[in-house]
DNA sequence: ATCATATGGGTAAACGATTACCTAGTTAAA
DNA sequence: TTTAACTAGGTAATCGTTTACCCATATGAT
């Protein structure tokens, strides 16, 4: 079924039910119009967007590069995205990137020729040059951000702010021996986190100890092992995770070890995803406003898209959640 | 760029650019051949997708519709559905249905227009008949299983095996009032985990107490909720949970009334979310090849998009996964 | 010497929409 | 009565590929 079948059998021009199905029927009279629509109904014709796309150019498509939807943190930001994207007509189409760049340059590629008219990128660790060079369509950088002068719009949340808020409040609590674990800061968010951690101690006045850092992966596992390690080598009352899942991950090593939480040893979290709340204890945790981030990079995209005029950098606030864990 | 003007940089006819960017490249001289491929690379040549889809009618994207990307369960379905789908060369379009048949329509009509090459479709509680109809887009039923005799394939889980093995466990521990906490059984998986329950509690003996059973979402508030009716109204010592989510919710009651699990009274769950495991205690669980589901239910809908001969129906096994909770 | 086949490419018609421009009749204004 | 403007459509080029054919020339077989 095409739109020139149904203008045959409505006898009119393929132009005029095209015009109709747009809206663009300011000349179009009543009658053809509802014989036509009465036509697309009853013959359950689909109109091919492809073809539309290919005259328009423009696909109402966004893709999305993240490292794993897997990851709650990331299946937020998805779910932010998809959402703010379908309230503004576009569809979404999804990558995981597995924090590799090959697959990474490769989706962009892929994206690329889909003809997708923006890209919301969650970096992987290491810049992605050659494929972010020479591209035409816009791009969002998002949480994690990377060093490249290229025009590309940029939501972040301030992360020295939240981690060192998140130090402070450990310490307020009388923490004196503070661990932090965390990814490994070649990527800019575990770094700026690692900052405020830093600031933080060393106002307070607490002497900075390389034997209380761990730094390894966003994952379960690096806190679970990271306070394993950080138990055997120093003493600790207090840890600041660079985010939810390595806390999730230190609570269980610390209670492996029979070592009470809070009580022994505090315990921050950054990120705060849905299953936080549940946790025994309940994680105390820096809060980013995740599904709004989403939100945020899509409209900063379709206003490029649309050639609007916007800020290239939005930086979000982080807050502190405050549960049973510290 | 367009493969016209890469064809007058390389003094050759778009046809010989477009044959050797495809491989079919079998009467080009090796010359040409690498002639054209220099200037592709470094005019940076992005090939369109869309025109080509336009052509060969094929647009190598499949669309999913699940209820929610950010619970859990769906996420790893999603991650399934992705990574096979890049194996085999697919995009994939993701949609958030929110269990809400209006969406889930407008979705469907949309992956249409947008003339993907198959749609997987993890559906929402009632039947999604009219834009199911006259489909000519290939259709996978992933998890959720709807009756309609359209001609589409299959992917479901044993669901009255798992309950019945997940009841039976509870049994053999001793319970002898074992609640039943799961979504409403309009949807057929919940029904099914419904009969499961039943026929285990009924071949041991037990009677079957309404009392004992409440059905609402598949969320950790039912869980919650649920645990907290239950813990009013009648007796319990174990607690059979529709999914995962419930079985959180159920813990989390049971510890504010402090009450010990398992101990006092024994949980076990449904999925084997990845969460489940780092749950305080960790819940048993009966655990669904969810990734592994995804995975089959791509291979499915690639096998009947090129035309091979497929089994429409692929139910795969459960697994009891025993941990601290029971 | 002739014919068949392999080699290396080019021509142009699709694919299914959109839209700038055209036509022709009707109304309204001058 | 002429003309401008509005109404209701139609024509056909175009978007960027792919590919079924077509056309040479070269090579080999008979």
């Amino acid at each position: 079924m095409t739109i020139k079948e149904i203008a045959k059998l409505a006898n009119v021009s393929s132009a005029t039910v095209s015009k109709i199905l747009n809206g663009k029927d300011q000349y179009i009279s009543e009658a053809t119009r509802q014989r036509v629509l009465e036509i697309v109904e009853r013959e359950g014709y689909i109109p091919n967007a492809i073809a539309k796309s290919l005259k328009i150019k423009s696909t109402k498509t966004i893709g999305i590069v993240i490292p794993d939807v897997m990851n709650l943190f990331f299946s937020e930001l998805a779910r932010g995205i998809e959402d703010a994207a379908e309230k503004k007509g576009y569809s979404v189409i999804l990558c995981n990137s597995d924090n590799k760049e090959s697959k990474e340059e490769k989706y962009i590629q892929i994206l690329q020729e889909k003809m997708v008219d923006g890209i919301i990128l969650t970096a992987s660790e290491r810049s992605v040059s050659k494929s972010l060079k020479r591209r035409n369509t816009p791009m969002i950088l998002l949480d994690r951000d990377i060093s490249i002068d290229d025009n590309v719009g940029r939501i972040v949340v301030d992360n020295e702010d939240g981690a060192y808020n998140a130090t402070n409040f450990l310490i307020d609590k009388g923490c004196k021996n503070i661990g932090f674990i965390s990814s490994d800061n070649i990527n800019k968010s575990s770094g700026e986190r690692f900052k405020g951690y830093k600031k933080a101690i060393l106002e307070k006045g607490i002497e900075y100890d390389d034997e209380k850092i761990f730094l390894q992966n966003y994952t379960i596992e690096t806190g679970y092992k990271g306070t394993m390690t950080l138990l055997e080598e120093t003493k600790i009352d207090g840890i600041c995770c660079g985010n939810d899942l390595i806390a999730i991950g230190a609570i269980k090593a610390l209670k492996e070890k029979d070592i009470d939480v809070p009580r022994e040893v505090k315990v921050i979290g950054f990120d705060d995803i849905q299953v936080s709340q549940y946790m025994d204890p309940p994680l105390t945790t820096i809060k980013q406003p995740i599904y709004e981030m989403g939100e945020e990079a899509v409209k900063m995209l379709v206003a490029i898209i649309e050639r609007k005029e916007v800020n290239m950098v939005k930086v979000l606030k982080t807050e502190l959640i405050e549960r049973g864990s510290s």
